[in-house]
DNA sequence: CTGAAAGCGCTTACAG
DNA sequence: CTGAAAGCGCTTACAG
């Protein structure tokens, strides 16, 4: 591979102009600029960027973190914000996390590695946000989890107000009847600035309201986010809980699970079991019945995620924390009784 | 952020000695090693990585290019990768790329700026390989396609052979019973060596053996691999030949869709119209009802990918093209027939 | 508009 | 075992 003291001798310039062609300088004359360009490009020369990096102060790309692979919703958000950094012609590589691992730690390698620009996190831990996001020194965005409490003037959030969505989602159910409810939630080791702990509060805030008993013990049980887990969460509900009518689960795939556990168990979706999720994810307009769902706006979680770390990269100020609205989808995945 | 000079500064020692405490030289004295090493963890010290790969031919981590975001198989790979490369202690980076994105460009751009040891490619388009993977200098795995037909002995491949998986799924609709057999598949312009092309033939193949009729015209259509696309696809078939009795569906994603599309058009999946796929997605197993399909083994492929590259990074040899034995899953969504 | 030169933060023979 | 120095490939004031 060329470098640019090849280019800079093959084009009789010097490495100077070479470097000034090269990032688009205007100070150089036509005729060089046409001479150093056919050279580079008969070259096939790439300025090395590790070189390029070192000098500059200017970073490279936008680096990703999506916390936990195998979840479709947060899966969704990297496709979309994907489209948008495309939009403005930037680019991102992507690092995907453990559940288990601790987020900050991983940016704090890539920060001191790479220079990234900014930093988009999918999904994350309140707690290592809290604890450690002070020794980030990168514009980041959080996506999916409010990060108000945590003091840093780099962070920004964008996210569903989870306690209002679910309050809603139960509500859905509630004013179709149902009094015996269910829910496949989370679990509370995620903190209590987790999903679930707010998940929970906005469903069993409806119920007090509408003089619904819930028993914490026999109505709610713990799943991972995923299909298999949810399958397993709905048989122990089924067990702990089988005079149930109406189950509500906090995630789309938890939801998705959970039917094929009632129909394998010989209960119809939503004849004997009307089910609702959290997500909006693409699969709820598939299923048989459709699921019925709170559906995150992911594409404008994105783009206002996009729009506000690019603006605030070239425009240094504090991020905000914004919450993004969200829209029950009733569907057939839901009967009215009673 | 403190330098390796400032290191050495409050250590006492010089660049050099602090260098070779970061990179676990053995020439260095138990107290320089010691002394040094206390002020790194006190200052919270990182290497500049440009710095560093700057002077090291030794390169930096891995990355994966992914074709197309929004294809639930390739992220299936995808995951199993990082849970092997996690096992080896390595990391690496993704670059999500368009369907319309030549990957090999994109490589050649990361490969000048970043040094990988080595690079994933997830899905791709044979005619980019062909033409230009001659300029890759990194070693490089292609996983989900067979590259036998590339001359270079960076590349290997691991991939499930599209003929025989497309056979065998022709082959147990046959054997249920079926005669009038259509067709969603994908585009033909992805190339004769494309996905599309053997997996048609495959079908074909087994048709003519089986002496059962069949006219591309009529019973074949194309679609992309996601569910939008899958219904719309399966619309257009049904108009075109309505009396079919089953579906061959080039993708799970497209079968998918094209159960939601025929329900919606009043017909029962099995009673009305059965359907196999093609990949084995988690999701097969959990739709109402279940989706038969030909497993592809993203297990194994991710396993021998990563074990080959790892290996051919070590010790330098010929790249290899295996294919990955496929499994056939049958099940609720084919009924048997006559 | 262009060139010569300093310097980014590190590694690594070369001496000692 | 340790230090002084050259150099990796680039960018960018500074002169002219």
């Amino acid at each position: 591979m060329p470098t640019i003291k090849d280019i800079a001798r093959m084009s009789g310039y010097s490495i100077g102009t070479v470097s000034r062609v090269i990032n688009n300088h205007r100070d150089v004359s036509d005729a060089a600029r046409a001479a150093i360009e056919k050279v580079i490009a008969e070259s096939g020369f790439q300025p090395n960027a590790n070189a390029k990096h070192l000098k500059q102060t200017a970073a490279s790309a936008i680096v990703i973190f999506v916390k936990g692979t195998q979840n479709v919703f947060l899966e969704d958000i990297l496709e979309k914000i994907q489209t948008h950094l495309k939009a403005y012609q930037e680019s991102a590589s992507v690092i995907f996390l453990d559940e288990a691992d601790n987020e900050i730690s991983a940016a704090r390698k890539i920060e001191a590695e790479r220079h990234p620009r900014g930093m988009i996190f999918l999904g994350g831990n309140m707690d290592h946000f809290r604890r450690s996001f002070s020794e980030i020194s990168t514009p980041a965005v959080l996506i999916s989890a409010d990060a108000s409490g945590v003091d840093s003037p780099l962070l920004s959030s964008f996210a569903t107000d989870d306690y209002e969505g679910s309050y809603a989602a139960a509500k859905v159910l509630i004013e179709s009847g149902h009094r015996r409810i269910g829910i496949i939630g989370g679990h509370m080791s995620w903190g209590p600035e987790g999903i679930t702990s707010p998940r929970l509060a906005g469903a069993v805030k409806c119920f007090e309201e509408y003089g619904i008993p819930f028993d914490l013990e026999t109505q709610f049980v713990s799943s991972r986010f995923s299909m298999d887990d949810g399958s397993r969460a709905a048989r122990r509900l089924l067990k702990r809980y089988p005079e149930l009518t109406a189950v509500f689960c906090h995630s789309d795939m938890i939801a998705i699970g959970a039917m094929r556990a009632f129909i394998d168990s010989g209960r119809r979706v939503p004849e004997d079991i009307s089910l609702i999720g959290f997500d909006g994810i693409e699969y709820t307009r598939y299923t048989i019945p459709r699921i019925a769902t709170i559906r995150q706006d992911t594409d404008a979680m994105a783009k206002r995620g996009i729009d506000d770390l690019l603006m605030r990269i070239s425009y240094p100020r504090d991020g905000v924390h914004e919450r993004i609205p969200f829209e029950v989808i009733a569907k057939e995945s839901i009967r009215t009784i009673g």
